[in-house]
RNA sequence: GGAGGGUUGGCAGAGUGGUAAUGCAGCGGCUUGCUAAGCCGUGACGGUUAAUUCCGUCCACAGGUUCGAAUCCUGUACCCUCCGCCA
């Protein structure tokens, strides 16, 4: 969420910002205008409290016939300050419903565009040629510099069935369309990535973390997955949940992981709080209908592991190059070729986005670089929407987080399968993992 | 599922109808001959101002009663304790 008075200082900005978005149904102006007749109002409601405020409190400082001319005289100002109060309450009602679908604004850095063809190609990597040379500028439609077939290569879910790694026919029987068993190697491989990625971010000091799943709509409201994004999200509302609230099943950690902090002043010296968290995700994927239905590359249940962090205002950027650089180092120890995008203003996901940048890992099976990962800086923009504050030297202040997907398992292991697949259907395990899965092939069955 | 207690500033903790004590921490200042010190100031948010000016709001949240509510009434959320049931 943005303050208000940034909005008014900056509006042409902002203006610009939500065009380039491409965000619907937001007014800017017509906020202002509503929050102009918002102060008018509150000056004559805080007028008429002070006034009723004085003389109330010299009733009890006299008494008889000046004791009532004093109340009556408050009684009137109680009658009118009703009225105006309904009036401030109202427009308050309207700014609070308008205040948080204005989206952040953005950093000179992030490219502007209309999708996802004008994002930037910022690196690419390959296992064998290492970083490529990019001094051309690289536009995000060509993969030309993609590493070469050197047989016919299977996809994913082709790969799975015959090494008897993913089932989805049968998940299809229990719970639906895009769901999923993982079975065999493919769960041992999500168990190693797991340990390899822990223990180097253990080394880098995070904090690691178990967090609730179902959360209620204040933390979803936080990080700015609701109200925009609400249709994307499982909602548990039966008898059983207490109280008749609805809870709401987790697409990411992220919004349990900040709502850690929900309504807490930090100490200055305490940050960054960098933390992890592998855990189930549940989406509905409404609207995605079509797209990337084969294998288990979208699905309604994955599992991730993710990063966020709570700092002060000027590390975000450290953070956020942080993180890039450990999703970079792990999409190298795993050897899948990869590239870094710098996200444009139509592709930048949800409001919050200030920066962000995605890693897209090389899919031989379907030719296609796909996105493994995100890595985004949302300055205060969820820190005010979920109340975390720090205090320093100038008193207390809205914290900056940054968030990024340190693995979704599903398309690590789609990479895995699809990259190190040889002329013979075996799969090669990259040396990093071999100590965690006890093998170092996949091969095929009898 | 049943019964009871509770929620006050960054933290601790008074206050039961007249407008939020006190301690600690942090920050600012003074003192530095009295010894890991002492003294003074300082809650948050919003509006307003030349201003460290003035005003308003805030005692979990939302309503209500009252000239006036942290305090009384109603509802909701959350925490704790005990009982029951179950993993």
């Amino acid at each position: 969420m943005l303050d208000i008075n940034y909005i008014k200082e900056n509006s042409e900005f902002v203006k610009k910002v939500v065009k380039y978005k491409g965000v619907k149904d937001v007014d800017v102006e017509g906020l202002l205008g509503i929050y102009e007749q918002y102060l008018n109002v509150l000056k004559e409601v805080e007028n008429l409290r002070n006034s009723r405020n004085e003389i109330s409190s010299s009733v009890s400082r006299v008494g008889g016939k000046q004791r009532e001319e004093l109340i009556s005289k408050a009684t009137k100002i109680k009658n009118e300050l009703s009225e105006k109060e309904e009036v401030l309450n109202d427009l308050k009602i309207k700014i609070d419903a308008t205040l948080p679908s204005i989206p952040n604004v953005i950093s000179d850095e992030m490219p502007i565009g209309k999708d996802e063809s004008d994002n930037l190609v910022l690196k690419v990597w390959d296992p064998e040629k290492g970083y490529l040379k990019t001094d051309i500028p690289l536009k995000y439609d060509d993969i030309s510099y993609a590493p070469e077939q050197k047989f016919d290569y299977k996809d994913h879910i082709e790969i799975g069935e015959k090494l008897d790694l993913i089932d989805v026919e049968q998940s299809g029987k229990v719970s639906g369309s895009r769901f999923c068993y993982l079975k065999n190697e493919a769960v041992i491989i999500q168990d190693a990535i797991s340990a390899i990625l822990k223990k180097e971010l253990l080394r880098r000091g995070f904090i690691p973390f178990i967090p609730p799943l179902l959360v209620k709509e204040r933390s979803l409201f936080g990080t700015s997955h609701f109200p925009e994004g609400r249709s994307q999200v499982y909602e548990i509302k039966n008898e059983n949940v207490e109280e008749g609230n609805s809870l709401f099943l987790v697409g990411s950690s992220e919004p349990s992981n900040f709502s850690y902090f929900m309504d807490k002043v930090l100490k200055e010296e305490e940050l960054p709080i960098k933390v992890y968290a592998q855990t189930t995700c549940f989406r509905s994927e409404v609207g995605s209908w079509g797209k990337d239905v084969r294998g288990i590359k979208r699905v309604h249940q994955f599992d991730k592991l993710e990063m966020n962090c709570v700092c002060k205002e000027n590390q975000e950027r450290e953070v956020f190059d942080e993180f890039i650089e450990i999703n970079e180092w792990l999409f190298q120890q795993l050897e899948i070729p990869y590239r870094v995008i710098n996200k444009c203003t139509g592709d930048c996901g949800y409001n919050a986005s200030y920066f962000q940048y995605d890693i897209e890992s090389w899919r031989p099976g379907d030719k296609e670089y796909m996105e493994a990962g995100t890595d985004t800086m949302t300055t205060d923009y969820q820190a005010r929407r979920l109340n975390i504050k720090y205090r320093n030297k100038e008193g207390l202040k809205f914290a900056r987080t940054v968030n990024d997907t340190g693995v979704a398992f599903g398309r690590a292991i789609i990479a895995i399968l699809e990259n190190h697949q040889q002329e013979d259907g075996s799969i090669n395990i990259p040396k990093a993992l071999h100590l965690y899965t006890g093998f170092k092939k996949i091969l095929p069955k009898a």
